[in-house]
Parts: C-alpha cells; sequence; structure tokens
DNA sequence: CCAGGCCATTTCATAATGTAAAATGCGCGG
DNA sequence: CCGCGCATTTTACATTATGAAATGGCCTGG
C-alpha cells in the first residue's frame, strides 16, 4: 500500500471509521457509489463493510445503497451520557490544575437559587481554612461560579431572582442592586470567566468558568479560591480553558459553522 | 473455525461489535481481562483492536488496560437525534398501515393546548372527505391523541387544562367535566390507546396511540379516523403495534429488566 | 417495447491482512 | 528483592479481507 501506516492500526476498522466519518458529514441518507468516492474505498469493499454495520445496526440501510448513521448510536450515545459523572470527569482536570496553581480549585453546581459545591482539590500545602467544604452553600450573585449561572437565565430571571431573593448583601463588595449585578454580567458575558471580588467572605476572592454538557446545558462551574492577595487574575484563562476541557469530556462542541444548517 | 457465518461478515468487525456490546453491558470501566474474557478473544487480539477504537474515540482509554465507550458515541448520537425526524420516520410505518386498513391515517404532535395534524395518507379510494388537513388543529380533550398527551401530563396539569380550556363540547359525546374526562384518561392508561367516539365531529370516531422518542418523551400520536360506522375497534391493537413500531424508530427502548439496575 | 447505462450487490482467485503465542515491561504486594 | 498479574509489543504464519469482474435490477430515452 501507498500508506504510511503511523502505529498500530487495523484496515477495516479504519475503512469502517471513515465510512463513519463519510456519513456524519452528510445530513441526508447517502449512497453506496457517493461513499466509495468520499472514502476512497472501492465500492464492493465500502458494500462489504457498510452490511456489517447495517447488521449491527451502527448504520441504517433505508434502501438498498441508501444509508445513514443508525439509531443504535443513539442508544449507545444516551448509555454514554447516562454513565457520565460530572464530577468524576471534572477531578482529573482539577488536580491538574491544582498542581499548576497550587490553590483550592471548587467544582459546584446550581441548585434553585443557590450553588452547592460538590468537589474540590484541598491546598494541600498552604493550610489556610477557606471554608468551602463540600456540599456548602452560597447564594448565586455573590459567588463567580453562581454568576455564570444567572448570566445564562436571561434578563427577565435575573430580575425574578433579585426581586424573589432581595441580593443580600455578606460583605461591602456585594453586589446588592439590579443595575450593578447587570452590569457585572455583562461583563462576565464578554470575558467569558467571573470573578468574586470579597463578595462572600471578606479576604477570600474568587475566579470562576462554566461547564457545559453536550447540549450545551450549563451544568457546572469550575473555581478557584484563594485569599485574595494570593488570587492571581492572569489566571483565568487558565481556568476558563481547563473548564472548557472539562467541557469537552462531557462532549460539549462548541458552536462551528460547521455543518450548521438543517 | 467452529463458528457458523451466518451471512457475510468482517470478522474483525464482528469482534469490534462483541466489545461495543461488551462495554455497553459494563457501567463502570473494564479492563483487558474482563473484556478479553467477556468476549473469548485473545487479550493481544482485543487489546489491538480497542488500541484502534480508542484512536477513533469509540471508546475511552481511561488508563492503561482501563476502556469504556467512548464520547464520540455521544456526539454521533446527538448527530443521529438531530437528523430524525418524527414525520420523515413515521410515513413509511403510516402508509403500511393505510395500506392494511384503508382508512386515514394521521400523525400529529402536540402544540401548547392543541393537536396539530403533521401527516395524513389519504384515503385514495373511499374519498370522504374526514376533514383533517395537515396545519388542522384540535382541542386536546376531544381527540383520541389529545386524550393521550393529557394523560402524559398527570393529574395536577390535567385540572389546570380543564380549568383553563373549560372542556368546551363540540358534539353530544364530548367529554365536559373533569370527572368524565379523568375516567376515560384511565381506561386509555390500561388500555395503550385511547379512542375519540365522535367527541370532536360528528359522525366520525378515531383511535390513536402515543409515539415516544429515545427519551422516553410523548411526541406525537398516530391515529385513524374514519365514519364511526366503519371504524373497528379491533384495530386499536394494530395502530398501537405501528405506533411503537414508529417508537422504536425514533430509538425509544421500551423500560426492561435487562440492565436496569445501575 | 427494447436497448443501454447506472448502480447495488455477489463472486472468487489472490495476496495482503489480522492473528495469537511468546516475549517484554510495568507495578504491586509479600 | 523477588515473583506474580496484567497490559502491551513483537513476529512468524495462515486466515482473512480484498477488489476486478460478473450479475442483476431499475430507470430512461429512443
Amino acid at each position: 500500500m501507498t500508506e504510511s501506516t503511523a502505529k498500530s492500526s487495523i484496515q477495516v476498522l479504519e475503512r469502517m471509521m471513515k465510512l463513519m466519518d463519510a456519513l456524519a458529514g452528510h445530513v441526508d441518507p447517502v449512497n453506496l457509489k457517493q461513499l466509495a468516492v468520499a472514502t476512497g474505498l472501492h465500492p464492493s469493499t465500502a458494500h462489504r463493510i457498510l452490511s456489517v454495520m447495517v447488521e449491527n445496526r451502527l448504520v441504517d440501510r433505508i434502501e438498498p445503497g441508501t444509508y445513514r448513521l443508525g439509531i443504535r448510536l443513539l442508544e449507545l450515545g444516551n448509555l454514554v451520557k447516562s454513565r457520565i459523572n460530572v464530577r468524576q470527569e471534572a477531578l482529573a482536570f482539577m488536580e491538574k490544575l491544582h498542581k499548576e496553581l497550587h490553590e483550592t480549585v471548587n467544582l459546584s453546581v446550581r441548585q434553585g437559587d443557590e450553588i452547592v459545591y460538590v468537589e474540590r482539590t484541598l491546598s494541600n500545602r498552604s493550610m489556610m481554612r477557606v471554608v468551602h467544604l463540600i456540599g456548602a452553600r452560597a447564594p448565586l450573585h455573590i459567588t463567580a461560579v453562581g454568576k455564570l449561572f444567572l448570566l445564562e437565565d436571561g434578563p427577565e430571571s435575573i430580575r425574578e431572582y433579585a426581586k424573589r431573593t432581595g441580593l443580600p448583601g455578606f460583605t461591602r463588595n456585594s453586589l446588592n442592586s439590579l443595575p450593578k449585578l447587570l452590569q457585572e454580567l455583562d461583563r462576565i458575558r464578554r470575558q467569558g470567566y467571573a470573578f468574586d471580588n470579597e463578595e462572600a467572605e471578606k479576604g477570600v476572592s474568587c475566579i470562576g468558568a462554566g461547564i457545559r454538557d453536550d447540549e450545551g446545558h450549563l451544568v457546572a462551574g469550575l473555581s478557584i479560591s484563594a485569599p485574595s492577595d494570593r488570587l492571581n487574575k492572569a489566571w483565568a484563562t487558565r481556568i476558563r480553558e481547563t473548564a472548557d476541557e472539562i467541557s469537552h469530556a462531557l462532549g460539549y462542541r462548541p458552536p462551528q459553522a460547521a455543518a450548521r444548517y438543517r
């Protein structure tokens, strides 16, 4: 063959993958010849491989010579999804970030009008009790991650949240009025990450970024919390990157121009 | 080989499929040896095939020797889902049913408090104008499919619906009181299909069954409508079967004992 | 109504391909 | 420190997948 076998590979499997890719790239059912051309395979070869895929329901043969990705993939996908656990997926990334920045890394999710901390990597060296026990709660509007969730809600719900909760303040930095909050959220939208500048607790600041699942829903937030004098705002990018990596691990793919229509 | 090759098949692909099945059957990550045993493959063979699957992200290798289904399956599944169109999937089944019963077959979806007809197979021989044009609407409580959607809502929402709409009657058979409606819905739950006994239009009756998607949500209804004297209640089973076939085509798998726990 | 082209599918002789035993290497527990 | 269990890599080998060509079905246009 003219092909260079990079590592180890199995020809048939590679070819099958090519066929899957080709099928993934076409929205409408594709016929055999198109697939053969698209993959560079001999029609008979493509046919043979496709037949096996059809038998195993990875591909549906709608009518002779007309193929598309099979519903079994939907089943398998749902299976994968049901097994994905945000906390578990995030853990490795959190530890990596922790090793890098040597500060407490938190994972939190929304629960009603509050943020709940579900995982953290302890700052095992710099012993200081930034009191974020797992299971601890805090109002949305005074935490970095909470603000991300508020932003996601949209203007109407934010207003309702403000009315419902009265935006209680905890320190003198707390955003205790709707205009201040809206302005802050707008900045967060542009930045892609959020700060908590001693709004929840005096002396403690926070940087947070959002984590999304395969459907694009904001499902959790990643944050670094530390004494304000130690917190470096330049870390924000790394936090966002890490959050994005976790999103990716959950199956999130940022909206692209590719294959958008139909 | 001792194996009987049923039709044509490709050994490696069959083995890959076995590995996928094995992985699909285990909730927690599986190690190589387990997989080799479960599939009856030589460990080195299993490893080689798995490596290819990992490269193509059908499988995630969490750490050496630890495998689970890959997120790419989630991506592909979402792709499949986004391409599935209830109307399109239903059409073939509707035509089959139509050939069998020679009556108008309707596909309808819910829109707020109404049912909208989105597809129909014309009773091309017995020309009679059962006036169900595509796009036509009808209140939920006087149509077979509408009742299925109400049932799905649960008691609380049904009550709200009754209060909101006042359960307007259209013929003398219309269920215009909440108790009557609840009783009817209870029968429907036990049957698995619904009737409309001249409740929307005098002289016209209907049998309907629900269609569910891969997540189990009721997304549409299949119904037969005909002049009451021609409508055979024994058809209900066939209608339900056909609706189930369509659900299946959408990826719905009825909850089973199989692989339920964890 | 037939001829001819197009395409999916099947066949089959051939050589390229995947196989599995054995070797290697790694990590863990006694 | 040794040995066991496991994943991984290597390699000689024969089974396996390959694709050119044949088949057959369907549609189109003369």
